[in-house]
DNA sequence: CGCACTATTGAGTATAGTCAACCGGTGTGG
DNA sequence: CCACACCGGTTGACTATACTCAATAGTGCG
């Protein structure tokens, strides 16, 4: 999947694949992810205990449920889908996550992996001891402070969701999902207008609690309506007021 | 549940009213709340942060929309909603909270708060800010890793409403919600067959994706059918094992 | 006592789900 | 290399679930 690889590869990462134990302080996601605000020196310091960067290839799991909860995962390259799977089989997928996204804090409470992760193409985490985390924390009032940040984000985040879930009709749950993507592409420093989505109609239904056809038929509505073009999973915005606009509508 | 008490009133209290300034050492909810595992010595200085308590009366708000965040808030007794108000003048409640449980979580990441707390009888909280706690999670490890899983709990809950809302019809998601309530009522030490809901139809229906309609029919539903019975908001659990079946079919 | 709020119930309807057929691209094995 | 199978996606027809609108009744507070 390595050389042929086109579009796929997230980030613009510092071309050195020969230094891999480098972390935060070489990584293009200095500003987005844990190390947000600390000092090089500080930054040394975090760098020090993340142990170990991961590679996952797509389709394979980073954790699956119940494992037991030890670290946190940071997101480097790549992105990931967190699942719930009833007995019956069928799966619900919980979160999709890109780069500078933290994966497991929910794990946290229960001492065990409560979702499964798996990486939606291949992808790159950074492996984050969290007893060594909290040590640090209780050490860099500034880290601390953002790490507290993060899980009250990752609350924000969900309670979106669930307003989302709970209150908008098919056409505004899908035209929010495709902002809230566009939003996060753009924190990348990729473009806001123009992206390729990562998953599945299905998976998209999933998380929005729709069927995948009723995905397929809205984002044909969009299509045919000047909203958007979208070919297979390239997908371009071409009026976001007006996907905006679906959204307020209901909200 | 002492005796004559209505089943109102929602917490065993040390019945000192004169004493409002002792704090966590004094306070029946320990082993619920913040100080959970902690040393007698260690709950002495969690005493020393909480700068006071605070009652709000029924109807009333906590805190708004847009207030700077300064605390959180623990409470201790009573009931609460958090509502998020769209423009239209619509509300959508994101959230119920319980004697022990902590508000404003979600406030950490934007330093404002991003819902309005409202009680839904007449309650009581203790305020902890947020700076001084963070100064003592710090200082006791303990303290510190309980609040994480606070936290982390706090986003485990969410999800599982997200699931509920994305993936359970109306039924199933009523009786998710009145086994959730029941479990909690049962963690303070009340009967977790009989209780009194707080909220009203409508509430529900907000928090659940669905109209007060729909919860009024499924509850005559579920009463007709035997599994609760139900008088205003004095509701009872008669068959606990059906209601589960119903979350089962459609997880 | 009366008004406002909460709840119940009914009738008709709309939205999204289900079931099913079909298409195009991709990858695999003969 | 081609044929075939499979996966992801699109579209259509029908249906069920929950929403909307509406009428009515019971509670509780001023």
């Amino acid at each position: 999947m390595t050389s042929t690889r086109p579009v796929h590869a997230t980030i613009p990462i510092v071309p050195s694949p020969a230094t891999i134990k480098a972390a935060c302080s070489s990584c293009s996601l200095q500003e987005l992810c844990l190390p947000v605000g600390l000092s090089p020196s500080d930054i040394d310091r975090l760098d020090r205990i993340i142990s170990s960067r991961h590679t996952t290839r797509r389709g394979s799991s980073l954790y699956r449920i119940g494992d037991p909860f030890r670290s946190l995962y940071a997101v480097r390259t790549g992105a990931f889908k967190t699942i719930d799977l009833s007995e019956d089989g069928s799966e619900k997928i919980t979160g999709f996550y890109l780069s500078g996204e933290i994966l497991g804090l929910d794990a946290i409470s229960t001492d065990r992996q409560n979702f499964s992760a798996v990486a939606l193409e291949d992808s790159e985490v950074c492996v984050l001891p969290f007893e060594h985390l909290e040590q640090l924390l209780r050490e860099i009032p500034t880290l601390q402070h953002h790490f507290h940040k993060i899980m009250s984000r990752d609350i924000m985040r969900d309670q979106g969701l669930m307003l989302l879930l709970a209150g908008m009709k098919a056409d505004a749950r899908l035209s929010s999902f495709l902002i809230g993507l566009s939003q996060r592409f753009a924190n990348l420093g990729y473009s806001a207008m123009r992206f390729r989505l990562r998953m599945t109609r299905e998976e998209i239904g999933s998380y929005l609690g729709l069927t995948l056809e009723t995905v397929s038929r809205l984002f044909s509505r969009f299509s045919a309506e000047g909203l958007i073009r979208i070919d297979r999973r390239e997908i371009e915005i071409l009026d976001f007021k007006a996907l905006r606009a679906i959204v307020e509508v209901r909200e």
